[in-house]
DNA sequence: GTTCCGCATGAATCGATAG
DNA sequence: ACTATCGATTCATGCGGAA
């Protein structure tokens, strides 16, 4: 049995994670505020200030981040004064400087976007999710990712994520979920760089950032059991907890105390329920 | 019945722009060069003369477009050393100091995106489509690209064919015939920023560089009917073709002398089935 | 067990109002 | 003129309860 581990810290990342050593963590995967939002958490960072709040993060991560690790960055501008923001094609370019390789842009397709109506502009269902690497030699399990699906249902069905056709699946004696059935038996397919996930709601129990299927597609294709996850920007810990179903050590960052309790409360009963063995130290158990 | 008028310029659009008069365009959309690519027809823009080589365009496109016009730019950066290029979002930043408002980006999904298997990247399956206007008051007439069915059936299974739904409407009992029955009477959404549109085959002798749906999309939303489109990287015509049949009037443009011939030839024939009264003069017929 | 209906809930944006 | 707050708009999703 692995020991798997998973470290719940209070704090600003931006100091946290100058404790943490370098070239440790496999996966960084995170959802920062974006600008102007998540008021009182962290100062509310005003757009035209979010690169200037970010590239001492980033260059934190740079430095934790293994040689063959990467970084997915969930952003996504804001509208300001009627145009889209600069921030995040600015943040970008001074990654860049930084050290970080550009090497993807991965489209999350919010299918389920923010409703509303304005007189020069549509819902906004979509949001960029950036990969930065270290170097152009990076681990990456693409097989792990594998979409089930015959000729019939990618022609038509390309859009389904793997959780809706788990659930169509259900529906016993509809023409639709006996099709389904068929598909499955089918050879599976690459997916593309486009995610159609959607945004899960309030009725479940928590309010998540962005909703499990995203960090567990990354930590699928980007880690193996064992290796380490970070989230810097953690929330109500998604992806920690998806690390841990993945038999992923992990660790997660928060300002916020409330988050930080509640997370960390989640964290001790999984950790429970997975560990036959005292919990493994950071840093100890990596390849 | 409207006078619709269709000019087909053979030149480098750089040049053959300078003689449009200015505020004259409602739309331009286009598809220009990607970088490196289409050798010998542009000279194979290299990624990092890509800027420098678009803003005098940019600037004259500024110059021509009507105060409550649009600008839509199709574009997408290519893969460099194992990098995504930053020429797209350069171009921004130096568009923007021309004077150009970033309104917003339309995500194009490719549903039947170029197939292929790399090591390190998966499919590319979409495409930018970056809106720029001259100011905030632009024209946008939203109801006119508004889409049936806003519920489960949207997504699902807006890529069925109206035979396979009324095959599976006839399984009586099943549960799936009966949804369809319900979709079909529900009323219309307003869409997204997401376009899921699928590239064409070359069902004709010339690969277009984007599906007819493309433009036609953008034609209705932001033009009516006698307005004027502008595509100044004509290729095979998509926008001018659409733009006709439209009913808006158009110009293209194209350094190639093929594709210059071809079009020009084609838009010869549909001149004649659908004007009634001479041809239109350019700069004559605005509003 | 399944389907249908109603309801609450969002990484939103604009325009108006108020300090 | 410039910033902060608030109401109106809108729809995919999941849940509970009823048929």
């Amino acid at each position: 049995m692995k020991k798997i581990s998973t470290k719940i810290i209070l704090g600003d990342c931006k100091e946290v994670l100058k404790s943490l050593d370098e070239n440790s963590i496999d996966l960084i995967v995170t959802s920062p505020p974006y600008a102007d939002s998540r008021n009182g958490t962290y100062g509310g960072i005003k757009p035209d200030h979010y690169v200037g709040w970010f590239l001492p993060i980033s260059k934190e991560l740079l430095r934790v981040l293994k040689p063959d690790g990467t970084f997915i960055l969930n952003i996504k501008e804001k509208v300001v004064n009627g145009e889209r923001h600069t921030y995040v094609i600015e943040l970008i370019l001074e990654m860049r400087k930084q050290g970080w390789l550009w090497t993807e842009e991965f489209m999350w397709h919010k299918k389920n976007c923010y409703p509303g109506k304005w007189p020069n502009r549509f819902r906004d269902s979509w949001e960029r999710l950036l990969q930065f690497n270290k170097s152009k030699k990076f681990n990456m399990y693409q097989e792990e990712v594998m979409i089930p699906m015959g000729d019939w249902a990618k022609r038509r069905l390309s859009n389904l994520s793997e959780t809706d056709m788990v659930r169509d699946t259900s529906k016993v004696g509809s023409g639709f979920g006996k099709k389904v059935a068929n598909w499955l038996n089918k050879d599976k397919v690459y997916p593309t760089n486009v995610l159609h996930i959607a945004t899960e709601c309030s009725n479940r129990n928590h309010s998540a950032v962005f909703p499990e299927a995203l960090p567990e597609w990354f930590i699928k294709l980007f880690t193996k059991e064992g290796d380490w996850v970070l989230d810097p920007f953690m929330g109500s810990g998604t992806t920690t907890r998806v690390a841990n179903r993945l038999k992923r050590n992990s660790i997660g960052i928060d300002i916020s105390k409330d988050y930080y309790q509640m997370v960390k409360e989640d964290a001790d009963n999984y950790k429970d329920t997975l560990l036959f063995e005292k919990q493994a130290q950071y840093g100890k158990n990596r390849k």
